[in-house]
DNA sequence: CTGCAGCGATGCATTAAACGCATCACATTG
DNA sequence: CAATGTGATGCGTTTAATGCATCGCTGCAG
């Protein structure tokens, strides 16, 4: 698309936060990025850039310019992707952002079952946390996000919504694994791993913790949930974990519940863990929301995949009936 | 903005219906307009436009092409104006489609109001059917829509409403002037002069005439609302016209009655037309609506212009409550 | 049936724009 | 105080766009 290459030379200048390093990734000199730089600023009538002493910066002016130009260069993304579409070759790149407890299981199995219809489309997967998933989105860097208890705000446009009761997770020898479900009490008489801060986990868990008044013996912090796991197997501790980051949540794929079986979530060295149900009075479900850019058209291929996801969520864990309308019509806008 | 002249050069290619004729418009040669248009199609890999013995046509991907284009240069426009904003000096232009009944006085006063505070803003104002209303904000060709009982598609958002019952008009020496309100049998008793089927009011008077089963002795038709009110001076017919339409409704600006004052519409050689109310349960009122296309940010000339336009409506025709919250959503999305 | 008019496509010489190199002026940094 | 990295600018070169003339085609009027 040669008619928008000032216009990605002009974000990658703002990414970059300098003529020089954007001329460099653009395989070009500086000197024409800078003489394109500033013949836009000519046109434009005022500066997009702020000359700094070590690069440039995006002046108010450039904000409200960058904003446009990636919304232009993603609808352009989109018109491509529904030209392509009328050929019959469906085909493009799917980006989305999610927080840790969907990558194992849920969001890797909905990309299998995509590409398996459509294999000419790509994807790309981030992990982020409940602030910056909606950065990306605003930034035009992911089409979908897929987060617990995100960070919401004006431009957050819920695609569909899914409640979250917190599951806790230990060695299947803790002495805690003999309950079924596990109460405030039980959690205070053992030694927690949590998720950082910036994880929606934590914030239900410090909020739990605010109200009641107590405070979780808390030995070991991480952004890791994959450390926090194969931690379980060396020290007796409680983590917790969404269900749906669950290699087996107790759930079939409709939302019906397993005969029975033990839900044992994997095997490090031979010593198992185990998930077990938390009581909602101790800790109170939150939401997984699924979710885009508010006012965008989505490219043809992430609009059919985040129909995919919100089905596939909707049908394991049932949707809310007081709310599921305002997401229905949310979807049609 | 050189770097949107290709879509530019498209959309008048789409417009002109010829590469030849749109390339005199550009005041370039055929020839490069033709390179450009095949560049453009190699680029995108697929034809935009449908090689024609007398021209050009869009083809689907086209249709799909152009749609983007003309909402990307639309959008650059308000970026510009955003621009413009924060330098202090308000200046673009807005372009406005209304219905015929709100041009003489309604409009040229908002826009006269506004032009005294912002005298840099040009406008321009098309008065369109309730069909062509919509299309026109479609193609970008207009900001805003302001029509009495518009055609409304899922593109057509609105920005406020407020409802219009018709008046009747007819000269003052006209039997049914001595009335103050007039019923159906009135309307019977009459000849009338009624606008043509594209016009809101008509679609009321013929939705009316179906329920009640009665045909009014239509002597006149015209779409010249200045034909027809200047015809009643020859003949003793009852035509329509909206309340906003009028010179004097009755009302003042803050929706307050008048202290019973005559109703006088005006004077043509010497003969005065009066409007007269018209039972609702003769002819229902209609809406009339402020609109937008959907999805879109206007400029900020526009957006603050259909904002004052708004508010002098529902200030002097008060909006139903019942609907007024979902308007003011609307407004906000 | 035929010539004419209008259309889009294309080869070629010309023109204008973009580019790269070398260099300057400036500010921060060690 | 030198060293480094930044954006701006003058100049010769290269690339891309443009205009002209022309071709092949189709529909339409005589």
């Amino acid at each position: 698309m040669r008619h928008l290459l000032p216009l990605h030379y002009i974000d990658t200048v703002a990414r970059s936060g300098s003529i020089r390093r954007a001329a460099s990734k653009l395989a070009i000199t500086s000197t024409a990025l800078n003489r394109r730089i500033l013949a836009m600023e000519e046109e434009l009538g005022v500066p997009i850039f702020e000359r700094l002493p070590r690069g440039v910066r995006l002046s108010t002016a450039g904000e409200l310019l960058i904003q446009h130009i990636r919304s232009q260069m993603a609808d352009m993304e989109r018109v491509k992707s529904q030209i392509a579409d009328l050929s019959g070759a469906r085909r493009g790149h799917v980006s989305i952002v999610c927080g840790q407890a969907l990558l194992p299981h849920f969001i890797s199995k909905q990309i299998a079952l995509y590409r398996k219809e459509h294999p000419a489309v790509t994807f790309s997967v981030k992990v982020c946390d409940r602030k910056a998933a909606i950065e990306q989105l605003t930034s035009f860097d992911a089409d979908l996000s897929v987060v617990f208890e995100p960070f919401r705000t004006a431009e957050f446009q819920p695609l569909s919504r899914v409640e979250q009761s917190l599951k806790a997770i230990m060695s299947a020898s803790h002495p805690l694994a003999a309950k079924e479900k596990l109460g405030w009490s039980d959690l205070l008489s053992t030694k927690v791993v949590l998720p950082t801060a910036s994880n929606g986990m934590r914030y239900i868990l410090d909020d739990a913790m605010l109200r009641k008044g107590d405070e979780l013996e808390k030995v070991i912090e991480s952004d890791n949930f994959d450390f926090i796991r194969n931690y379980l197997i060396h020290e007796h501790c409680v983590s917790f974990q969404l269900p749906i980051g669950l290699k087996d949540d107790g759930l079939e794929d409709d939302g019906t519940n397993h005969s029975g079986s033990e839900t044992i979530e994997g095997i490090a060295d031979g010593i198992e863990i185990v998930s077990r149900s938390i009581d909602e009075r101790a800790v109170p479900g939150g939401n997984l929301y699924v979710a885009q850019l508010k006012g965008r058209v989505l490219p043809v291929a992430a609009a059919l995949f985040a129909n995919a996801v919100v089905k596939a969520l909707e049908l394991r864990y049932a949707i809310p009936v007081e709310d599921a309308q305002d997401f229905k019509t949310g979807t049609a806008t």
